[in-house]
DNA sequence: ATGACGATTGGAAATCGA
């Protein structure tokens, strides 16, 4: 069984892409993150025609998160239960599903914005929400994992250059402490293999030559729980999906299973 | 080649992204 989780920057943007890349892959399950539509608008049609059923939290043209499955999609769940409002509003970010033997979220972690921010305190109140919302799964028997956009580099290996990061949001000890407060919990971290170069980025800006200079982090991640990780047979970011014309500024991470 | 930011809303310029 094949998943993955994708940033994919607008679903309708990348739609032609998506259906290629869904093909080419062989994937069963994907995370999508970013899908900036709302859920009227959403591709569920097309997805249909080539086999695969779709769950979407999406209200328009900020955030959005979906399931797309072609082994089931049962018991959606959309939205974290608990999560913070902000300004007002609960944001589309997270929605869970079961997709045969395994439960999976796909989530969007608030960026942040700015340290001390009203944005970044938001981000760490989702982030323990979500910790909240995730410990009974991650301590039970059924295979599980959250995978998405955590807008978080776990260590500094996972930035090319810490240095230009200093004081910035992505890296701050509050952020990854996030992360370990999440890990505690059961899961731990499935760390892809690089397709070229040493470190297995997901995210290179569109800016400046990013990607061809293999400036890059490593933010989408997969945490799993034990049954999880202990089905992982391989896993590796798709590096080749970022790159052309049309491509999302992040890539693929995929994520090969034994259940 | 992997190449100098892209998507959405709205119908220009602002906002967001990380």
């Amino acid at each position: 069984m094949r998943i993955a989780t994708w940033n994919v920057n607008s679903i309708t943007a990348r739609l032609p892409r998506l259906l290629a890349w869904l093909e080419k892959s062989g994937t069963d399950v994907l995370c999508v993150q970013e899908t900036k539509t709302t859920a009227e608008a959403f591709p569920a049609e097309a997805l249909r025609e080539v086999g695969y059923e779709s769950a979407v939290n999406a209200t328009g043209r900020w955030n959005g998160v979906a399931l797309i499955s072609r082994v089931g999609l049962d018991d959606v769940v959309p939205g974290l239960p608990g999560g913070p409002d902000y300004d007002g509003v609960t944001e589309p970010r997270a929605i869970s599903a079961t997709c045969g033997p395994v439960r999976l979220w796909s989530v969007y972690v608030p960026n942040g914005r700015e340290v001390g921010h009203d944005h970044y305190t938001y981000k760490l109140r989702w982030f323990e929400a979500l910790r909240a919302a995730v410990s009974d799964d991650a301590a039970g028997p059924r295979p599980f994992a959250v995978l998405g956009d955590y807008n978080v580099a776990p260590t500094d290996d996972d930035v090319w250059d810490p240095t230009v990061f200093e004081d910035s949001t992505h890296v701050t000890a509050p952020e990854r402490d996030a992360l370990t407060a999440l890990r505690s919990t059961g899961l731990s971290d499935v760390v892809p293999r690089p397709l070229k170069y040493e470190r297995p980025y997901t995210y290179w800006d569109y800016r400046q030559l990013a990607f061809p200079k293999n400036r890059g982090m490593r933010i989408d991640l997969v945490y799993g729980n034990e049954p999880f990780a202990k089905a992982v047979s391989d896993s590796y970011v798709d590096r080749e999906e970022r790159k052309g014309k049309g491509a999302s500024d992040h890539a693929p991470v995929v994520v090969d299973l034994d259940v």
